[in-house]
DNA sequence: TGGCTGTACTG
DNA sequence: CAGTAC
DNA sequence: GCCA
DNA sequence: CTATG
DNA sequence: CATAG
């Protein structure tokens, strides 16, 4: 029983890979906007589609046709793609973050790596640094500039969270938290408790007599 | 079988 | 003008 | 690839 | 003492 | 941590 039980968000996330990589692979774009629609109508469909799938209904999802419907059916039945497996060796998957890279499109990364190698973000730097980049056909100094500081605005991106999501979550922990025996006080801190738009992380403080054991119980809690 | 968005920038 | 990215 |  | 910046 | 409430 190798039945594989996909989330829908983790089914949308393998088909926008999927759509990311065979566009990179130069494959026909329309296509590639197939693949990508199936995942967002995937993402944002009401129900299960493990259960849609059950019921031999999968085409029934709008942008689902025969062959995506067939690798939802191998994913769900065997766990795993052929078609992802052979396409990760003809296209090294690491060439997809280089795309969340601004003004890198499938085209030139495509380019950067049959023509210098570059297969992950930290190569990409450094050829552009080295000015190896606006040698390359299609593209000059200005070009270079861009994606240079595109990487920075990338390592710059904080990757916080909208209040709105952590906000329940600390709800929740806070109030286990208060539950525990020998627990004074159980407040937030930080950036959620000054109600910023968007939290990096959740800052709790308790107090209590002694803290061991509150601690103790607290990374044992299933949401930690 | 034909169509799948339209536009601004760069080389 | 063609190609590329958004 | 999917849809009308 | 608590909330706020 | 300092300051205002």
């Amino acid at each position: 029983m190798t039945e594989t039980r996909y989330s829908n968000q983790e089914l949308a996330d393998i088909f926008q890979t999927i759509a990311n990589l065979l566009e990179i692979k130069g494959e026909v774009i329309y296509k590639i906007l197939a693949y990508r629609k199936a995942a967002d109508n995937l993402r944002d469909y009401g129900g299960n589609v493990y259960t849609v799938w059950q019921d031999g209904k999968l085409t029934d999802i709008p942008g689902v046709g025969k062959a995506i419907a067939d690798k939802i059916d191998e994913l769900f039945s065997t766990g795993h793609l052929e078609f992802m497996d052979k396409l990760s060796e003809e296209v090294p998957p690491s060439l997809a973050e280089l795309l969340e890279v601004p003004d890198l499109g499938p085209k030139k990364v495509a380019l950067f790596w049959k023509e210098i190698g570059i297969t992950n973000l930290a190569e990409l730097e450094a050829a552009a640094r080295a000015g190896q980049l606006q040698t390359l056909p299609g593209m000059g100094q200005k070009s270079e500039a861009k994606i240079l500081a595109g990487i920075e605005s990338l390592s710059r991106r904080t990757t916080r969270t909208p209040l709105w999501k952590a906000w329940p979550l600390a709800e929740e922990l806070l109030t286990k938290l208060k539950n525990f025996p020998d627990v004074e006080k159980a407040a937030a801190g930080g950036s959620l408790r000054r109600m910023r738009e968007t939290v990096g992380d959740l800052d709790l403080l308790v107090a209590a007599n002694d803290s061991s054991p509150v601690m103790q119980a607290f990374t044992s809690l299933p949401e930690v």
